[in-house]
DNA sequence: TAAATTTATGGAAGGCCTTCCAATCTATCT
DNA sequence: AGATAGATTGGAAGGCCTTCCATAAATTTA
């Protein structure tokens, strides 16, 4: 406290000290006290060294409304993601994260879970000053923000979701689940099934048509009682309840039931294996699975399962935000990321896989 | 555009409406546009109308850092957490969330991928102007950080961690150990081993104290040789794979191994029990297990647990963070939540256990 | 109707920074 | 030494709002 001037000695709470009392301190300009902050080369070594030091004596720091004021820039960008989604959430964020660190920014989390949310947290996002971009998860852009929105518009980059006149990032549900019912086809199922989440999901719409687009292509009979959907809102039917049940369902059919299932996420198939587990039947030797997501634990039940590359999006997601900070004139660009197969074995492929070789690989 | 007035049909990009633009437009003075958009009683209706109208067609929104630097708060929070606390931290960060949102918050994320970058967030966050309050999660407050700080230092609350300086709100891991380890006591075991995560995480320290404690007041031998503890750095060692290698080290122990075992966090007890399956093993037949965090998942493996309330916590958090605001000179109180004991089929206590009950209780 | 209140309004000042231009200093060159 | 170019510096203006005070308008009261 000793190295307070006097002036300041009574403050409380609002000790607030700006860059004109370093000025006065260090006898030179404001200019010269912000030039030093902002590491403009044309500053004399002295000077510099003075400022720096009273600036530390009086425990100065530059104020970042001001500074987002002044510069018109607030280096922070918004991301809106349904929380819900979890497992996939976080490593997204953490791929966010650390890129956006690098470059100096923070990240204002929007955490959607309720819908009704959705516009809210768009509006704040979308106001003057609050951020310079915009990162939006999973949900279908509202058409409200679409027609209010223009050239001028704030930079925003959807992922995992899709519209033509945004930048958005977006993996390709469609071909995914095509590849993984043509893995169930090659084994040689012709009675496959697919346990979906809810079709108000835009990803699962996509899936099932991707199911429905290889079993065609495949020459295979899609049995409309094989698929199951389910009308589960939590989560929007992402649950392991909701696998649970979706596979009772179907072993409900009997000996006609299928051999082998598409699963629109790994944590409905783990339910699933439940289901399965209960009625004293195991994956895959009784029916086969394949799943989506690759969550952590896909590894553990031994899950094949199509993984997306969620950190990666995530750093991605940052890059082309910057991009389009940098250039809003350039036209929108979409890209699409194809999930990749992982074979385990739940789909009945891989008949020697073992926990033990995946934590040996992932151990350190 | 129509509605623009001429002088800003030219603007691109910086295309910025002020109040004073509404001001001139409405016919009014400032003060009276910024009561308007204050929701100050005294404007009259006809007035306030005229100006909403304007504004409207204007698409004026207030500028956020602007209103900011002037009413000296920025309606936003930062909260710095251990991305890897996963489930934990998104739970906690639903409570947040619906909390703030309420009050008109907005949440700066900061997530900790390694160590160093906490003292760069504290400083972040501590910033004049950046946020109003931090919350602080599961990680040691740095020395450094407690130094330079003082009574006019922002609001922050610990959660999940402890120190006397601070406001903080922490679950009992002492009292949990004690619980989790005295409910195998009454089963009636006497050969008790624990799984422990990396001592160099606090919350591990004091769960093994409590799980020493307890076997003492139950005058039960702590062998040395029961307590595995790792060095595994990721994550601190709560990983599946840390808790597959820990079971496996028990195991080698042979006929001398433990009947009963304390895990320091389910997704540990889910890597021994994949331990226990290669062995040819069962809990809770072979081995009992109490385990700890109760994460949605435990419920699928039927992992008896302790339940630590991470919504609440992060409701919490906000309250009391809320309640510093307003209150700085308050002395810091701390809030201790003991975990409740959560019974399911790992112990052996609850032989009809089973994961349909649950799904039954849950689904929507 | 005049005086006394109450309500409504305008706008300067203040919040704290960056940026730019003009002014000053220093070093280099002729 | 004087001229010139470059480095350094000061501080006004601008970024956009809130708040407060003085003033004006409307309403109530006597």
């Amino acid at each position: 406290m000793e190295g307070l001037p006097i002036y300041l000695q009574n403050y409380r709470c609002l000790l607030t000290v700006t860059i004109y009392d370093i000025a006065r301190e260090a006898k030179v300009g404001i200019g010269t006290v912000s030039r030093v902050f902002n590491n403009h080369p044309n500053v004399k070594p002295k000077t510099r060294e003075k400022i720096l030091s009273v600036a530390k004596r009086l425990n100065y720091h530059p104020h970042a409304y001001a500074q987002g004021l002044a510069r018109r820039r607030t280096n922070t960008i918004a991301a809106i993601i349904p929380f819900f989604t979890n497992y996939f959430f976080v490593e997204i964020l953490q791929g966010i994260q650390d890129k956006i660190t690098n470059l100096g920014y923070d990240l204002i989390l929007y955490g959607i879970n309720h819908p009704r949310e959705i516009d809210e947290y768009l509006r704040k996002s979308d106001q003057r000053g609050r951020v310079d971009g915009i990162l939006f998860f999973s949900s279908k852009l509202p058409e409200s923000f679409v027609e209010r929105s223009h050239v001028d518009s704030k930079p925003l980059i959807l992922v995992d979701a899709f519209h033509e006149r945004f930048d958005s990032l977006h993996v390709d549900n469609f071909k995914g689940a095509i590849a993984a019912t043509n893995h169930l086809i090659q084994l040689g199922h012709t009675n496959i099934g697919m346990i979906n989440a809810n079709l108000n999901n835009t990803p699962a719409r996509e899936r099932k048509d991707g199911f429905a687009d290889a079993l065609k292509a495949g020459g295979i009979e899609l049995r409309p009682q094989n698929i199951v959907e389910t009308n589960v809102i939590k989560n929007d039917g992402y649950t392991r309840e909701a696998g649970y049940s979706s596979m009772k369902q179907l072993l409900n059919l009997g000996t006609d039931r299928p051999t082998a299932v598409f699963i629109a996420s790994d944590v409905q198939a783990i339910g699933a294996l439940s289901a399965l587990r209960q009625a004293g039947l195991r994956a895959p030797e009784d029916v086969a699975i394949v799943a989506y997501d690759d969550i952590e634990l896909a590894a553990h039940f031994g899950l094949t399962t199509m993984r997306q590359p969620m950190y990666r999006m995530g750093e991605l997601a940052v890059e082309k935000l910057f991009q389009r900070m940098e250039n809003p004139a350039m036209p929108p660009s979409h890209v699409h990321f194809v999930p990749t197969l992982i074979v385990r074995g739940s789909c009945g492929m891989n008949k020697n896989y073992s926990l033990a070789e995946e934590f040996l690989q992932t151990s350190d």
